[in-house]
DNA sequence: AAATCGGGGTG
DNA sequence: CACCCAGATTT
């Protein structure tokens, strides 16, 4: 029923497009690493324009990617698509591998990543599991609303049982179960009322119980300005092709300890380099 | 299991 | 203003 309402109700997005290359697939999947679809899709026609195979991104600095990556976020992203992109360069003769052992050897692919690019780009049966996903199971299936630890593994058997035999519907039932879960299952006030699993789910069938999440307050250890004085930092690299003196970043981040913080961060991360006399650029 | 890593959009 | 977003990695 979930392959029904997808045929109908699945949204024009470019990776969904025919003959969209696997390589479009890894980049857009690592863009959508806690990204919504909608900031994506233009950084991703961007990307693909200019970097159509992995060999035209190997070819570049690591810095490139970083610019290019403009506000999307998680900028270790753009470094580990970079490394990606040499590694599928110099290990697999420039072609984005097809199984999910060989993806899952590539820096920055998990176990989402592996399995979406496998069945998404090679059309590969096996069960994926996302944040929408989780939620779905969660609710249709556990009867309750996703409250639990984040834990992809744990619904995998889930979505084993669940999956269609036949390859090619497997992967339009992942696709459908994840769209579902975008546009229906919603985080906030799902539309139980044009949802297609609305007569199965335990959910619904249990009177919506704990529909009022009590959350846990989130402790966070860091200083929310320190996160701040690295976006700051980073920005200013972004924006200049030449090496910059460290002293500039002191119009970014006043605080000369939460500069220097925010500075041994970002070449731990490898995000940004030292060059001589306290300049430093993009890798 | 918990913390970290961004930035923008939304109820 | 708290929560959410086609997660991965480290501790």
């Amino acid at each position: 029923m979930v392959v029904d309402w997808f045929a109908v109700h699945a949204r024009d997005l470019p990776w969904r497009r025919p003959g969209f290359p696997a390589w479009g697939t890894l980049v857009s999947e690592f863009m959508l690493q806690q990204t919504p679809v909608i900031r994506v899709i233009p950084r991703l026609d961007e990307w693909l324009t200019r970097w159509p195979e992995p060999a035209d991104l190997a070819a570049e600095p690591a810095g490139e990617a970083v610019r290019a990556w403009q506000s999307l976020g998680y900028p270790r992203r753009a470094l580990n698509l970079h490394a990606c992109a040499v590694a599928i360069t110099e290990r697999f003769g420039g072609a984005v591998p097809n199984d999910v052992e060989a993806l899952l050897s590539l820096p920055g692919v998990g176990d989402y990543t592996a399995r979406a690019v496998a069945v998404f780009a090679f059309g590969s049966r096996h069960p994926v599991v996302d944040t929408n996903i989780r939620r779905v199971i969660a609710r249709a299936v556990d009867g309750h609303p996703d409250a639990s630890t984040p834990n992809p593994k744990r619904d995998l058997p889930a979505m084993t049982a669940l999956l269609p035999a036949d390859d090619s519907a497997a992967a339009r039932f992942n696709a459908g179960m994840m769209e579902l879960g975008a546009l229906v299952c919603t985080a906030r006030s799902p539309k139980c009322e044009i949802c297609p699993l609305a007569h199965v789910c335990a959910w619904r069938t249990a009177g919506y119980p704990d529909r009022e999440i009590t959350r846990k307050p989130k402790q966070k250890k860091y200083e929310g300005s320190d996160r701040q004085a690295r976006g700051a930092i980073l920005k200013l690299l972004r924006a200049t092709a030449h090496p910059v003196a460290g002293t500039r970043f002191a119009e970014a981040v006043p605080d000369p300890a939460q500069r220097g913080r925010a500075i041994t961060g970002l070449l731990t991360d490898g995000l940004i380099v030292a060059s001589a006399d306290d300049e430093f650029t993009l890798p």
